[in-house]
DNA sequence: ATTTTTAAATAACATATGTTATATAATATA
DNA sequence: TATATTATATAACATATGTTATTTAAAAAT
């Protein structure tokens, strides 16, 4: 009984995602999005208590889509699916990635303690790192992190070189990533 | 003629530049730098003719603060002091850095294309680097540039292993530089 | 066909903020 | 000392936005 709905919760969800990589999180507006989707902000505040809950189911969607390209990369080597993914996602959506730099609060916060230990361990799996300690892994890791963590921002940001492309972003990562492992090797006289 | 100046140009500024670097640029707005200074909006329409004007000024401070960061570090090695300086002032000045990244528009935007031949050059004056190709030095500075901008973030958002120190960042940063330098030596065969 | 239910629209209210017009009062100058 | 100047305060206005109360009307139930 009563109408048709016309606005369902993922359609605000959507328009609200659209805004977010278009304009930036902070340009949502409930009168934007009821704009964007040729509605009143009635449906919105049938759909969620307040705008924060808005913002909130918003960030879970962002997380749902970022954990979706992890798993479209997935190769079974997690420490290099990570940063590729992480590339992608800053590529794709480099005006969502930007804000989380800075709102990184919940979503980049506590990220590394809970990935550390894991990929530790699929990094002694790996041949390629065969006979190093758990303390030079954990180096060889941390570069890897920041230099992706960097190469994300800059690509995010435009920041590459001119005509810089995909393949280009994930050669120099695979080519740092040899120059770190490489380099650890020479340092303990392997 | 007139009563005393009580509130200068360089207070409101400075008052503005507080505010963004402990809630944000965007959280700056005319009445919290009136209240944070004791006056009231008037002495600020009088410096500025708009808020637009007086965070065009806030960037021009942030700019000069970067600036002084950079002498302040300088070795006569512009490739090495670039990156401490940077790294020094996301640390020093994390909120703002982080407001930097996303609005890297005017800042960050062409400054890599303008500093690059700067930099080649002198990284050719460096003995530790003779030998390379002018394609190579690129290779090696982009690397370098990645990395630092990544440790700039982490470090800028906290997320980098607890009890981790500014010498440790420096330590890493100079580790990574030897290995990827290193590495391009292992390349050529030298 | 009438009534009930409820999705959506509308409009109002509250608050935050930029901005400006006016009033106040402190200081220099005559 | 009286006057002119002007830095500052005050208050009002405009706009943007979150939020809610009320109205409207479409669909189901009777």
């Amino acid at each position: 009984m009563g109408p048709k709905v016309k606005f369902t919760k993922e359609q605000i969800i959507d328009t609200a995602f659209k805004i977010a990589q278009t304009e930036g999180i902070d340009s949502i507006t409930m009168r934007k999005i009821a704009e964007k989707m040729g509605s009143s902000v009635a449906p919105i505040y049938v759909n969620f208590k307040n705008v924060d809950e808005l913002k909130e189911a918003l960030m879970e969607r962002i997380i749902s889509v970022s954990r979706q390209i992890l798993k479209e990369e997935s190769t079974g080597n997690p420490f290099h699916d990570i940063g590729i993914a992480s590339l992608r996602f800053a590529v794709e959506y480099s005006v969502i990635f930007r804000d989380l730099v800075i709102k990184s609060g919940k979503y980049m916060q506590g990220y590394d303690e809970k990935m550390m230990p894991a990929l530790i361990e699929e990094m002694q799996k790996d041949p390629a790192l065969n006979g190093f300690t758990v303390e030079e892994l954990k180096t060889i890791l941390l570069k890897m992190r920041i230099f992706q963590v960097g190469l994300s921002v800059l690509a995010a940001n435009s920041l590459l070189p001119k005509e810089y492309t995909n393949q280009d972003m994930i050669d120099i990562l695979s080519s740092t990533a040899d120059d770190v492992i490489m380099s650890a090797k020479m340092r303990r006289g392997l």
